[in-house]
DNA sequence: GCATATTTATCTGTATACAGGACTGTATGA
DNA sequence: TCATACAGTCCTGTATACAGATAAATATGC
């Protein structure tokens, strides 16, 4: 395949290339990856390839089996469950923060950028409208001035993202007026506000979850229903 | 060296060693980690080593530069401040839901083991003490059901420890009574003031931590002053 | 004497080789 | 027909080799 770059940067590139399989579940749950084989996809050699995929084993997008090797992680509702939950105590405690800390203009950029940027949603996809809403809740955490409030959301996107299709399915026309509304509110520094619309904007019950658990795995393991993913290299089961 | 285990379980092993060495600082902040030497004095080869090399950049104990290596991270005041800061607001969530959640029986359980092991401190050094008072939180989180939380807390306190210690010097006697008081808000279900207790006993300003770096930087480079690291190998400059 | 250029040595980044263990499939026996 | 034992294959885990890059040390010119 010509200008493929193939060499540069390897390790780094390696990670984020797995990172992206693993997130979306184009690996499947509970998956055996075959390093020899993901290697040669990625146009590597075995050993950078084990050394970004520790890296994800470190955050959980992995989970390592001495003597078994890497497999992707299980799609296990309670996990995620926990993960919504703490996906709640971190934005509200940020934005309690912002609510104190950010300058006006930090706030004004937001929300100028959510006004441009996060208005159209027509014939936008769903993964690309997950993928905005990432970006715009974690330049909100950053708000906070917490660094480390932010790497935790991060990795927390990643893990939920797979979810994060189906949800934002019935949420689209929801989440722009809940997202204007937070900006209203936290220009006028009214912490307590924000952090009610955040909870009910994220909050999810572990029933909810369960369904979208449910969803996923019909998508991963027969990717002609219908859905968020329809249509995608994922559903269409990509062979790499 | 006979007796010691040197094969097996390699990458864990070795996981767990260069974790304490980084948590402790017994490798310098900024630090460059020389892979061959680390290698050897760990009885493996280069490639397991980079392998949990990778692993702690992707927790934030190590840093990667492309070309450079691997480094310990830098002792960086506002970073540890953030540290601190996400501790209070995971800690105050998760007794929150404790509170809600959590069984008499797993109460009285934290609050026996507390009674028992965490009464006498005499005699016990200031690293030991810090090792039980992360046990005790960490069970403690636990109580709250949310995985996840425990997880984020045990990466942070390694990677808060090194200034733990000499906070912990200042605050031995606090401690007991704090933490006993807060059991007992806990078996009554009083989150707020669980929340009061858990934010009082954590909570730093940012000047203290800059006070607690600047003595860990003397015990680091000035071995023979006085503090909690006296007399330990990792005072006496220890060369593996 | 100081700054710069050049050479040397060390260390990283990656590929590859090899040994040991895990798994699959088949065949044999009850 | 089912369970179990065995053999072959595949894959992981780790050591090692080598190339490229980085840093250090020496030498050279001003």
């Amino acid at each position: 395949m010509p200008g493929e770059t193939v060499n540069p940067a390897s390790v780094d590139r390696i990670y984020d290339a797995v990172r992206e399989l693993a997130a979306s579940y184009a690996i499947k749950p509970d998956e055996r990856i075959n390093e020899g084989t993901l290697a040669k996809s990625l146009g590597a050699s075995r050993t950078p390839v084990r050394e970004a995929l520790n890296r994800l084993v470190a955050e959980d997008l992995l989970v390592f089996q001495p003597g078994k090797g890497f497999f992707c992680r299980a799609l296990d509702p309670q996990q995620i469950f926990d993960l919504y939950e703490l996906r709640v105590i971190l934005e509200e405690a940020a934005i309690t923060l912002a609510c104190e800390r950010a300058s006006d203009e930090d706030i004004e950029a937001l929300r100028q950028d959510l006004m441009t940027n996060g208005q159209n949603y027509e014939g936008k996809s769903v993964k690309e409208l997950v993928a905005y809403d990432e970006q715009f809740h974690e330049t909100l955490v950053g708000l906070s001035g917490n660094g480390e409030l932010v790497k935790r959301l991060h990795n927390i996107n990643a893990r939920i993202r797979f979810v994060r299709w189906f949800d934002m399915e019935q949420r689209i026309s929801i989440t722009r007026g809940e997202h204007r509304e937070l900006m209203s509110r936290l220009a006028a520094r009214d912490a307590e506000a924000c952090r009610g619309i955040l909870r009910g904007h994220i909050e999810k019950r572990l029933d909810q979850i369960i369904t979208y658990a449910r969803a996923g795995y019909s998508a991963l393991y027969l990717p002609d229903a219908q859905g968020p993913l329809a249509g995608s290299p994922l559903a269409a089961g990509s062979q790499g």
